[in-house]
RNA sequence: GGUCUGGUAGUUCAGUUGGUUAGAAUGUCGGCCUGUCACGCCGAAGGUCGCGGGUUCGAGUCCCGUCCAGACCGCCA
């Protein structure tokens, strides 16, 4: 037996109680008549105390640890003289009587503290070290709990949780497919899934009627913080359902997983915002609605003005910043850089200052009189104190750098605070998106979304105009997950392909499988996944999906730990019937 | 594909206009210490300034290239 208790769990009333710990050395304070060892595990530390004179031969053996040495040790647990209020063993010590050395370890190259002098790349090198840190391992507890009740959920709502393959087949649509060569079929390639959409739609059809799968998807894109190669979905779907039948139900998952986990009651459903709204007034279909400062369009209520950016402006709209008429002109740059900066792509920017005295203090005085910006202040909403923020441009790019301004006074102002959520449905959701560069359109959720009803013959006049039956569910600027009703009739499924460029035959050979499907009897169906790692950093209350997988990929789609991908052996090639390119 | 930031001791960082022997903290090692828990005190070791080239009397510092890491834009149905 190695253990009798673990390191996180004696208290004062296990006092002269005969245990046995094994663990990590953290850290030896040796006093030396006397020296004190916190031993760790994955439950706590707990102190070791070995006394020089009544045990020589054990304090000469404790010198000779050194961080991260696996121990067991035998001895009594007793009350301490001097209580550490910080720790939950902090009343009580174990008087060593006997200890085994384990194995020894190298010296770490960072310490394992909560906080770490590691950085992020020797970090990621020793992910099993850092894993050893227990801001890390709970980030893995909360998954491993958010999974948890996911499943508890789910399964109390009859969803049957069923495994799809992994090796399936390479679609043109949406994003770049990871690829596996088959050595039996030369010539060919597996592809591993971007996510089960067809088959949790081919599961509906089979009858299954509530399907859910907690499965990692693939998809060879350049990466972020908040995406990486391989992730994780909570992928769910539902025959005879409507759209609001399903929003109802995730709803209401995401309700429990926040009950459940922090302990937050949300007493209200979920705004549904369609998403012409949200970009109209948050210039983003993901708005973060931890705070207001919605947009204000100015451009009907300016009319002709003597100032020609205004005038050539297709869009100008601006955000009431609240109580901060002080900012200086140093900080007005500071906003000015902002949003110029090319990643925003503002030309400039216009401040009005809406001063506690009544009077206004703009960087377009040249061509507004104080009338006119005490017309401004007003469409705003804006009371003495507040200052208002204007940007001017093409439509759709000026409400894109509007909605970043937004998020960094929201930022700047203390507003997105990550205890605080504010949970939305995005709905409405354009059928298909024009694609400048291939002159077609493609779809914007994915090739199966059915068109509301009441859009069906735009279908033929106006296909951009077409709405979806598609819903993301936003959570504080994040989109966690999103769906649509699925189509479920060959005949509009085969009209959708045509729509998005197919041809006959590639929809066929792609495709058919489905589209036979669907002519026996598919039932209504719909579905929703959920970014299971996005969901996980947002209720650890941190920006980087990393931090809550156990080993992760850097932003180049390397495991620096394991050293992947790699060159394979020529054999291996060969057998796959491979012959690499020269390196360019 | 692009933009930006960084790379100096085991680690986290500082390093002035380009100028003497590249510093601090922490960790490590050695000594002292019987109530520590960020133990304390004394001492020591520890450097390919990412790599390659260039400018210069002289480069950690300036220039070019390259590699690595991170953030973002494009991309991601």
């Amino acid at each position: 037996m190695y253990r009798s208790h673990t390191c996180g769990e004696l208290r004062l009333t296990d006092e002269n109680k005969i245990v046995k710990l094994s663990g990590w050395v953290q850290k030896i304070r040796n006093l030396g008549g006397m020296t004190f060892i916190d031993l760790r595990d994955r439950y706590g530390i707990t102190q070791l105390v070995l006394d020089v004179e009544s045990r020589k031969d054990l304090s000469t053996q404790a010198r000779q640890l050194g961080r991260e040495y696996v121990i067991q040790v035998t001895g009594k647990v007793a009350e301490r003289s001097n209580k550490n209020s910080k720790m939950g063993t902090g009343d009580i010590e174990i008087l060593v009587d006997e200890f085994v050395l384990l194995n020894p370890s190298d010296l770490p190259p960072f310490t394992i503290e909560d906080e770490t002098d590691g950085g992020d790349e020797l970090r990621m090198k020793y992910r099993y070290l850092d894993l050893r840190r227990n801001p890390v391992r709970r980030n893995l507890e909360l998954r491993h709990k958010l999974g948890f009740e996911v499943r508890n959920y789910l399964n109390k709502q009859n969803f049957i949780e069923t495994e799809t393959p992994v090796l399936i087949k390479s679609t043109p649509e949406g994003a770049r497919d990871f690829i596996v060569p088959s050595r039996m079929n030369p010539g060919e390639f597996y592809a591993l899934p971007q996510s089960p959409q067809v088959f949790k739609q081919l599961l509906m059809v089979a009858g299954f009627d509530r399907y859910f799968q907690i499965v990692k998807c693939f998809r060879d894109e350049d990466l972020r913080a908040d995406r990486q190669p391989e992730f994780t979905q909570i992928d769910c779907e539902m025959a005879f359902v409507e759209q609001q039948d399903i929003l109802s139900t995730f709803e209401g998952m995401t309700k429990h997983l926040f009950k459940t986990i922090k302990n937050v009651d949300f007493d209200f459903d979920f705004i549904q915002m369609t998403f012409d709204e949200a970009l109209k007034n948050y210039g983003s279909d993901k708005p973060d609605l931890r705070f207001d400062m919605k947009f204000v369009e100015m451009k009907e209520m300016l009319g002709q003005t003597d100032f020609v950016v205004f005038d050539d402006a297709e869009y100008v709209g601006g955000i009431c910043a609240e109580g901060c008429a002080g900012y200086t002109r140093k900080d007005l740059d500071k906003l000015t850089d902002f949003v110029r900066k090319p990643q925003i792509g503002a030309q400039g920017l216009v401040y009005v200052k809406c001063n506690t005295d009544g009077t206004f203090k703009s960087s377009v005085d040249k061509f507004f009189d104080e009338a006119k910006l005490a017309k401004w202040a007003e469409a705003f909403g804006a009371k003495p104190g507040d200052l208002l923020l204007v940007l001017a441009g093409p439509t759709d790019k000026t409400r894109k750098a509007l909605c970043e301004l937004r998020l960094e006074m929201g930022n700047r102002m203390g507003y997105r605070d990550k205890n605080k959520f504010a949970p939305l449905w995005v709905v409405d959701f354009p059928l298909l998106e024009w694609d400048e560069k291939t002159n077609r359109f493609h779809a914007m959720h994915h090739p199966f979304t059915s068109p509301k009803k009441e859009d069906l013959a735009l279908l033929e006049t106006e296909p951009g105009k077409v709405r979806a039956n598609a819903y993301d569910l936003v959570i504080n600027g994040v989109e966690i997950g999103g769906g649509s009703i699925r189509i479920h009739n060959d005949e509009l499924q085969h009209k959708m392909f045509q729509l998005l460029g197919f041809t006959e035959q590639d929809a066929e050979s792609q495709f058919g499988f489905l589209m036979n499907a669907f002519k026996y009897g598919a039932p209504p169906h719909g579905g929703v996944a959920f970014g299971f790692d996005r969901l996980t950093s947002l209720f650890a209350g941190i920006d980087s999906i990393r931090d809550v997988i156990a080993f992760p990929k850097n932003n180049a789609g390397r495991d620096v730990m394991i050293d992947s991908p790699s060159p394979v052996a020529e054999d291996q090639l060969d057998e796959l019937n491979i012959e690499l390119k020269k390196a360019k």
